[in-house]
DNA sequence: CAGTCAAGTGGACACGATGTCCGCTTAGTG
DNA sequence: CACTAAGCGGACATCGTGTCCACTTGACTG
């Protein structure tokens, strides 16, 4: 039984979380070093590192919050997302993505900061998104659905979103491109903007 | 005019590109450092810094030779990968999909220690890849090629193969998820493995 | 075949980031 | 108030990067 947080302890682990944020918000999250991070939180780095392991590890727990709301959505099921009572694999795939693409822009910094490179992909989100994005291509009949699924995920990696959005492409068309995807791999043949 | 290379210039050039290619195949190429490199060939740090600003720009030194190859015959266009008489753009872009991944299958290294993360996306030979299928999408009279381009090129992020491999999935298997989704977004309605 | 000179070499150096270690501080408890 | 262990924080050792510059050597020239 972990015999609860002390005060202190706390009390730092709200001050480094809250200066990462802003720090992955103002700069360009890689270049933000642990010392950084620290320094603004005002604790040692001992205290830093006896927590936080990485950058990439505070940047998740930034996360976590937001990602576990998806998840917990997706479980549920309220609207398209879950499993509603009409909704083809198609449509829910579409929901997704528009969750997706919604979570990308309100923290793509952090998303950048915590999971860039080959480390995306062994996050336990993104195990999470693949099962579920899995089970949907299983329940349209597509072929392959174990290696389909990580080819649906990987237009949602940060950088490929992170440069559509520096090069003037809206969210919109981003999303409009992904329901495109979804309605052409997963089924139903009367997609289209 | 570049005044010509000196003997001795070329010699270590060849050497320190052998030698990169040897750790980079053996080893973690993200673990590779450029003092081992220079070591490996037998070089001081400042020749090696000298041609080579970093890790990245010797395995694209490397893997220059056979991603002109691809380029080429993307070109030239022999076979379905060109404009050949009567292929559409779903084949064509098959084609160059079977043609990644045999470079991935053979490179994949050379590509995880070149192309990881953001930079991936600024490289030259990606902005090629991205004219190519950007025109076959356009072709194919898809909706927004721009956007829809980078999405097709998404799933050849050499994380996403390399993971794949990793976990005993086939090239094969690999290229025919690849296949279907050529043929679902850019056309003919009759597809499948 | 010298002589010369710039291209090329290589290692020493300064710097910055990482992660660890350990003596001190402080919160929580009886 | 005293005690104790969780928590703190900065000093330290280590490593990789990139730069700099005195020396070497290949190539050209008279």
């Amino acid at each position: 039984m972990p015999p609860a947080e002390r005060a202190d302890a706390a009390r730092n682990r709200a001050k480094v979380l809250e200066a990462a944020e802003q720090l992955f918000a103002t700069r360009d999250p890689a270049t933000v070093t642990m010392d950084d991070i620290a320094k603004a939180a005002g604790v040692g780095r001992g205290t830093l590192y006896r927590r936080y392991p990485d950058r990439a590890s505070i940047a998740r727990a930034l996360l976590d919050a937001h990602e576990h709301e998806i998840q917990e959505r997706l479980l549920r099921g309220e609207g398209p997302l879950g499993p509603e009572p009409a909704t083809t694999p198609a449509e829910r795939l579409s929901a997704f993505y528009s969750a997706m693409v919604r979570l990308l822009e309100r923290h793509s910094h952090l998303l950048l900061g915590a999971e860039t490179g080959p480390a995306r992909l062994t996050t336990g989100a993104y195990g999470f998104w693949r099962a579920h994005v899995r089970m949907l291509a299983a329940a349209a009949h597509a072929p392959d659905p174990d290696v389909l699924a990580d080819h649906l995920l990987a237009p949602l990696a940060p950088e490929v979103y992170r440069r559509h959005r520096d090069q003037g492409v809206s969210p919109e068309r981003v999303e409009a491109a992904l329901h495109l995807l979804a309605h052409r791999l997963l089924g139903d043949r009367t997609p289209n903007s």
